[in-house]
DNA sequence: GTCGAAAATGTTATATATACACTTACAACC
DNA sequence: GGTTGTAAGTGTATATATAACATTTTCGAC
């Protein structure tokens, strides 16, 4: 801060907007609105909402994200701010991205309604209105590098789940195949990983065995890369 | 966005502040200016401005480096945005932090001297206004990890340089030392580094090989890891 | 009881990372 | 001009991580 007074500073309207990744039909989507009113009247967007002048920008960040999935307590990190002066033609606006991970059938269903939200999977994206579209790119990159040393793609998994289910979340994210026996390996040096002795009949006839990620086990070691 | 209209939203004092890091006498630094004004008059903190109504935040990020520094067109990436309501205790201001990486012997010291500038090693930082400590912290962590992968790091050092400069500033930004024949390994595999037919005599009898970054060579194949 | 479909499992080759000690060049000094 | 001190420069062996690749198992459906 430099040597002004902060009397007759301008000032700006300050955004969020979420960046909603979720894991559905085993591919990786993003949860956009239908924006019902104009300006932009029809096309889809981010959720996102103004920042109140009392309010912290990550507080600004979960009440978005609540209003429209009325979930609390999300997984959430700030993506980057988008300050062009002209990012949007009608109104200055500065922009923080947050890009959050939900669990597709916990989120609200009538909130989606009411908000004409549809999920799109991330190579399938419509038009987005302003620089939407480079806000979605910057969190995919993002999430790309940190679930490669963060175990925070259990955030969108239910608490069991199977080992090709977490395999095909990490292909839908890095958008490109693996190797099934190569994926395992690193996962069986990670005892923070539970083996149930449940199986999952639903996605094939010999059913998959269920899994638990152990966070308090995780926290011990904390080594943790794919 | 949502549907509000545009009317009626609070608006917040936006700033930007740099962490301007340098390499001087084989240590990783950081600029700081010293306040002279009130409030937190007399302690130290980030060179930082406030955005211009009109202005990108990019710009506005640019132009406060100019202010303190004289340079222009100097590497500069945003790092975060930090928002919490009482961040500054005096009045709400959201700042977004810009790194810099600049070299020490082309900035301005008038300018530096005029805002009772200093360098600082970023191992004896002085003790800092609002959440500035906070801002160098991530900063430096940001810096450690892109210098992995990108060969940023040259734009703290001169156009010729040797590899005792360049493995003490590697040594500098991870605060660790580093292996000398392990870490030539690796750069003996990057054509774009240039071995000149010089020597610099000014740290040792013996003289160090200068070398030079030919980006276009990088820009060719583009792959760089330490 | 045969078929089909997805789950589960190990080995080898290659690449990368780490650990480690001596020789060389030159200025300074006697 | 010979000795000394100081930093520059160099190679090899070992351990670890990554990448490539095919068969067997289970069980429901028919």
């Amino acid at each position: 801060m430099m040597d002004r007074t902060y009397k007759d500073i301008q000032q700006i309207t300050l955004a969020v907007d979420c960046i909603i990744f979720g894991f559905n039909d085993n591919r990786l989507e993003v949860l956009l609105v239908h924006r019902g009113f104009a300006p932009e009247k029809d096309r889809w967007s981010l959720m996102g909402g103004f920042v109140g002048n009392h309010e912290d920008l990550d507080d600004a960040a979960n009440r978005v994200l609540k209003d429209l999935s009325g979930l609390e307590d999300v997984y959430m990190e700030q993506v980057r701010t988008f300050g062009k002066a002209k990012r949007d033609p009608y109104e200055r606006v500065v922009s923080t991205t947050y890009s959050a991970l939900i669990l597709k059938d916990k989120y609200n269903k009538e909130l989606i309604e009411e908000y004409r939200a549809k999920w799109f999977p991330i190579d399938e994206l419509p038009d987005l209105i302003f620089d939407h579209k480079d806000m979605v790119d910057s969190a995919i990159r993002r999430l790309q590098r940190r679930v490669r040393t963060f175990p925070i793609v259990f955030n969108l998994l239910p608490d069991k789940f199977t080992l090709p289910q977490l395999q095909k979340l990490y292909e839908g994210i890095f958008q490109e195949e693996m190797d099934k026996r190569n994926f395992r390996k690193k996962l069986a040096t990670m005892d923070f990983l539970i083996k149930l002795n449940e199986k999952d009949m639903s996605e094939s006839k010999k059913g998959a065995f269920l899994y638990r990620f152990d966070e308090k086990k995780y926290n011990k070691t904390k080594n943790f890369t794919i």
